[in-house]
DNA sequence: AGGAAAAAAGGACATTTGTCCCAAAAGGGT
DNA sequence: ACCCTTTTGGGACAAATGTCCTTTTTTCCT
């Protein structure tokens, strides 16, 4: 069997289950309530865990007692996959957001897994390498315009996805600001006419916004 | 044959050449002087690179003209390898800092041996992880703490490597900030006694540093 | 060694962002 | 509807950083 996109799906669980006898008691769906921690930062999650709906979110605290929103993923994306391997402790948390479905997998069918499919393997690189490459572009991003940009950026995202609504104090910890500063952004944006001056977050004119993000640019 | 590590190593190669007698061709060893950019942003690299010896700087230049330094690899690091699987345009240039030698294999090459070798595609995913968990880490560190927190930790970083002597400039463009920053800081920490007074950045005592970097975890 | 050219350092000010706190708005109970 | 509590927005100032430009140091040539 070939995968041909970066994303899991169902199908391609039920077939390796299906392949695999000894991997159902090993593997099992639960469903996962908005706010719950699936991962703990810190400690060694108890299984590799692949979204099969719903949306999550991937945070880190430091020391300071600030968060870090690293992502927020939705179906078909394997989380714990390093620790899972490594017996690490988790480098993020992982919360829901929604009402999610997922696949519980033990490390240890996970690794066997990894061993007997090679496919999977590969697809596993690829999911890797694609999370690497947006990770590294975001971070050259946030050191080298101004906050304005990132939001901006954030906002289209968002627009495009139209997926879960995003809250402010998100918004803050995404670009790793306070709320303060993302609300004079907004506020900014809203004399701008790129943003409504509604309470809600609602992008007037996507030229207006494409334009101010053009302004960055030079 | 099994990795233990996270890194390759020339017997690796070598191995894996002469179990697979049709990749030689396709693979050769090419000296690298400094200054050369052996993968340049925005186009598809021409090979997959590994470094056998030699360091060298991945880089992000942005549209504002700035330059971020995205990692600097030394010897058993691979590079290109997301491009060559995908054929995307390259997300970084790679640019040698000290004579190297690599590794060149053309991407059909590389495709073969992930295809071939299951242990191998193992061990690439175990690269891309640990360079993922890095990636995060850094990106939450630089968001949530003041630079002279970045500055003492890439220092205390070079301190334990002890490789190729970095720039002021790299300095900048690793942390996303300008060179007056650094210059500030870094004559900060001169009168705080981590720094010694002297031209070259040397520190004094390792546990002012680690004192200083303590002040910002409150 | 002396002097011109180039590079690096740092002063001064503008801009951005963080922090603290108060004002305005929203929610909830009677 | 009213008041009280809780949440959200924004003013004011402090701190950090960027930009520009001058001063100092280094380099290199004769």
């Amino acid at each position: 069997m070939k995968f041909i996109d970066n994303h899991f799906t169902k199908d391609l669980l039920d077939a390796y289950c299906r392949r695999n006898s000894h991997v159902p008691g090993k593997m099992n769906e639960v469903t996962i309530h908005p706010g719950t921690m699936i991962i703990e930062q810190g400690k060694s999650p108890d299984c590799v865990f692949i979204i099969l709906h719903g949306s999550m979110k991937i945070h880190i605290s430091t020391a300071k007692g600030t968060e870090y929103l690293v992502a927020i993923e939705g179906k078909g994306e394997l989380l714990g996959e390093v620790e899972g391997l490594t017996g690490d402790p988790a480098t993020c948390s992982v919360t829901a957001l929604s009402e999610s479905l997922v696949a519980k997998i033990s490390p240890d069918a996970y690794k066997s897994w990894l061993e007997d499919d090679h496919d999977f393997a590969l697809l596993v690189n690829r999911i890797l390498s694609y999370r690497l490459q947006q990770t590294t572009k975001r971070a050259a991003v946030h050191l080298t315009y101004p906050l304005e940009y990132s939001v901006l950026k954030l906002l289209k995202m968002q627009a495009a996805e139209n997926s879960v609504h995003i809250t402010k104090e998100e918004i803050a910890n995404y670009l790793g600001t306070s709320i303060r500063s993302v609300n004079r952004i907004l506020k900014d944006l809203q004399n701008k006419n790129v943003l409504s001056p509604s309470k809600e977050i609602e992008i007037v004119s996507m030229d207006n916004l494409e334009q101010a993000m053009r302004n960055h640019e030079e």
